[in-house]
DNA sequence: CGCTGATCAACATGGGTTGTTGATAAGAAC
DNA sequence: GTTCTTATCAACAACCCATGTTGATCAGCG
């Protein structure tokens, strides 16, 4: 994403308003590697804003969504995660905390070859037809256990935010 | 997963007992590989018991991803998926109407190199503390448009079961 | 200052999933 | 067939995440 400051700009070109709550999702997100929850996020911003609702950083989170500043991933952990990081990446998920870490992939290339297809269905027929599916993004997501999990065995830890 | 006739077979082995419902979970998902949702499996089952509650088939989904003989998948197309097929293997996944087809990748060996692990946390240094994170599964999916979707601007056609 | 979009609190709604109840049905073993 | 016990049933309620709604208030921006 960039920078608050150049979200600010832009949200001002764009006719919208520099609220201090908008302001205050931007700081939370920015630089923040910790894929966090839309619950997260809010955490974050009430610590300097104490009146700023859920419902509004949801709000601006979709927006930031929507204009691809940030990512929304769903990796089975419950609730949607919010990622600044739109470059891309892959994710190592702990499948016991839910702690999410960015990974790089050795073949970054991976792609599904046409004639790899196995399995079809009637329906994956028709979707083959006319060229095939249209591969827009691929995404690779690991799942095991971080150290700390796999060293204490029950009970598991808090749930990482 | 293995044969209807053969998770009867353990059924008994572990001294529950092999109803009807559960055998027309089985034998619904026996060789499908439409990735249907729980909804979708207990709509295939009412067509031969119509007096089966979409509980049960909730409660019979998931002993049979607590036994292995069945992954839930969440693709994020809005509700779980089941896959009797617990081999190896991808998916691609329209992200207009959630058909999910199953493929297999040119790179099955992709891996995270812990040297590649990059942009570290706070939480994810504590991560690779002792030997790093221990990886037990890889999900890759492809996203992209069917070509059936792709044709067909809007609207979208009906979402895929 | 005034317009209007943004936010607020509080609430309702929605989908997906799980838990609970008490009653009934029906495997499994004898 | 009898008995014991598990599954299932229907009908709920509850849960979580997310979004929509309301009417009032706030406040950014020209």
């Amino acid at each position: 994403m960039n920078t608050p400051a150049r979200l600010i700009e832009d949200l001002r070109s764009r006719g919208q308003r520099a609220t201090p709550q908008r302001h205050a999702v931007f700081e939370a997100l920015w630089e923040n590697r910790s894929h966090p929850t839309a619950e997260a996020v809010w955490a974050t911003v009430v610590e300097h804003m104490p009146t700023v609702s859920l419902r509004t950083v949801y709000s601006v989170l979709g927006e930031l969504v929507a204009a691809g500043e940030i990512t929304q991933v769903d990796l089975g952990t419950g609730a949607s995660r919010f990622d600044p990081n739109t470059s891309g990446h892959h994710h190592l998920v702990c499948d016991r905390c839910g702690m999410v870490v960015d990974v790089q992939v050795d073949h970054d290339d991976v792609r599904p070859t046409n004639s790899a297809i196995n399995h079809l269905s009637a329906d994956a027929h028709r979707a083959r037809d006319g060229d095939g599916f249209r591969v827009t993004g691929t995404q690779i997501v690991f799942r095991g256990m971080c150290s700390r999990c796999d060293a204490s065995d029950p009970p598991p830890p808090p749930p990482h935010t």
